[in-house]
DNA sequence: GGGCGTCGTGGAAGCGCTTGCGGTGAGACT
DNA sequence: AGTCTCACCGCAAGCGCTTCCACGACGCCC
């Protein structure tokens, strides 16, 4: 020590003065304790093979009994094993999508490793909080990895942080060069507009999410053009509302296509939460949803299930649990090449929604 | 590093692999680059008044041509001063409440602040996993403060926290003798149920989450009872479902109460989500909701506006931020006492679903 | 014009841990 | 009984920083 405040009386009470909150005991107490040196404790809490097992034994017992815990950062400067931080950046959080995707990516983490993950939260909402993220890169020299959910990451963005030695990988966004796990958007954006095209129905809305940042180009409404086209069909422009993403979103664009001329008898809306604005309306205005007009959202959110609401369902969870398995393989061993890119299914989910056009 | 494999030609090309993935520049490399000492540097880095500024200067230059990034065990270890982190405990993610919040706390945390603290998280879903925290405390020694979300913390585990020198704030639970910000949940049951009430309702059913661990003491329910009893109603024991949370539970619960001789007239639902399951099941079963039975939520959920439900709305982003706040006035100065304890206000928010009875 | 504050800087110690290397004692040998 | 092995253990270096202290160089005063 460097300037002990003048001991006072009784060693006893200085040793209650050195530890105390936060502080706690430090390694060299433990060995002091257990009568050996602090190398041979360091040792015996690591489970080195090379100390005698009645030395472990007293080693663990004083570690116990002084209730110690290393000092992380003294450990990982010394080189020491240390557990593996990964930052998990999303753009919200009270949006069940991402809550639920940090659910399964947590599952995922942690599976059979035991608690030897530290998850840092990064919560770029906009933009602006993207782009500074990536520039001043508050992660570096923090984490072994970033998992990026929900949004585009640029090869420029991903090669600054692979540089900085931090992997990244890509959850329910855009399909990226490097590791990522998704859905095929396109694909189900398929489904569900080829689901209203079976049933017959001609004049089919598109109520699309307007927020220009989340998860890259929107290959929801690109199916929705796609399938249009291969049923023969016109994209009628009118028929093309873009909203703020939500329920209200929703209802106002909902709104906006009633008031038109000839209104659509079937309506896509890109999220489930917007297609649940789309109902509301509907069913103020009285009329028969999934009779007079049909409505299909995508994500088989929870409401869906409440609102009868048919869908298009993608497996959040599981693409959280993928992310969390790569980031494991990514860390733990291979570099990028070790873990491959994975695709995950979307299935249509029939409910009361929709029907044949009246 | 410690083997250097038998250096290739050139000082050049060894530079080159010094750094690279992941090392990074040291601080005594800015200090060679900038032509002065490590201590010299180390004071630039850090706003130290005593460099001269034209040495400041150059440090900085160097620095930022080295893209040096200070290691945080290092300054941490040494005792410089390093971000604070907090640690974020929920047992949910998914669920709207909990995002929401988290979304509030991360903005009461960042305030004014810049990029200053980290945020870990950990998810503890059941009440095994909120022992097994507490228990083996993995926040230990790696963070400064733990926010505690929607969930009862005993003293014992308060007091061993406080012990180990983390701050603890609670936030969206219920009342704790240390600094929390929650509504008063009791009162948000009055709201409604007296809602109810006023509107002559005399059969008035409750539709309960049976989540035993969430939240401590079931206030919302207990604040039926005693709406009832100043109300000088009876409580019939048919008329009180637990359901497991959310909109399956919610719809269930409604089938049950349908299902009497002597069905309610109206239905108080601890929370939206459940409220939501209720609306669902009375629709199909071609009544009409606000008319023929009333329905009243707590939380004001999106999903309440979505379903014009009456709901009593507690302010869950404010809760977050407030506990942000919180967190850094007891890390960032004043012990325990210098915060204050806060309990936000509920009020009624009266929508479709409530009406007077048949 | 030499004592003396100031300012700017370098040297060195030390934060709490890990680990390579060398040393010690107890058997196992010859 | 005198070596040679091992199995264990302690010593000390060092991880990358911060900071106390000392020190040289000025510029100031009386």
């Amino acid at each position: 020590m460097v300037h002990e405040p003048s001991a006072p009386a009784g060693r006893r009470v200085v040793e209650e003065e050195r530890r105390g909150a936060g502080s706690g005991a430090s390694l060299d107490d433990v060995a002091r304790l257990a009568g050996v040196s602090a190398s041979t404790a360091s040792r015996a809490l690591n489970n080195h093979p090379q100390v005698a097992a009645a030395t472990r034994e007293r080693v663990l017992t004083a570690a116990a009994g002084l209730d110690y815990v290393v000092s992380p950062e003294a450990s990982r400067l010394a080189g020491g094993a240390s557990r593996t931080r990964v930052a998990v950046v999303v753009p919200h959080l009270s949006r069940w999508f991402f809550g639920r995707l940090l659910e399964g990516l947590e599952a995922g983490l942690r599976e059979e490793g035991g608690t030897t993950v530290d998850v840092l939260l990064f919560l770029v909402g906009d933009v602006g909080g993207r782009r500074a993220f990536f520039e001043h890169l508050p992660a570096r020299r923090r984490v072994d990895a970033a998992v990026v959910v929900g949004f585009e990451v640029d090869e420029a963005e991903r090669a600054r942080l692979e540089l900085l030695g931090v992997h990244i990988v890509s959850a329910g966004g855009p399909r990226e060069p490097f590791p990522s796990v998704t859905v095929d958007d396109h694909r189900a954006g398929r489904q569900a507009v080829d689901h209203l095209v079976h049933l017959g129905h001609r004049r089919i809305a598109l109520l699309a999410s307007e927020d220009p940042d989340d998860r890259g180009p929107d290959l929801r409404s690109a199916a929705y053009r796609d399938a249009l086209a291969d049923a023969g069909l016109p994209v009628d422009d009118d028929l093309v509302v873009r909203v703020p993403f939500g329920g209200p979103g929703g209802a106002d664009g909902m709104g906006r296509l009633l008031g038109l001329r000839h209104p659509p008898t079937a309506v896509f809306a890109t999220a489930d939460e917007i297609a649940a604005g789309a109902v509301r309306t509907l069913r103020r205005a009285g009329l028969r949803v999934g009779g007079d007009v049909s409505v299909v959202g995508i994500d088989d959110h929870p409401v869906a299930e409440m609102l009868d609401l048919t869908t298009v369902a993608q497996p959040v969870h599981e693409q959280g649990v993928a992310a969390g398995r790569m980031v494991r393989a990514l860390v733990g061993g291979g570099g990028p090449g070790a873990v491959a890119s994975r695709v995950l299914p979307t299935h249509l989910v029939l409910r009361g929604t929709t029907g044949p056009p009246p």
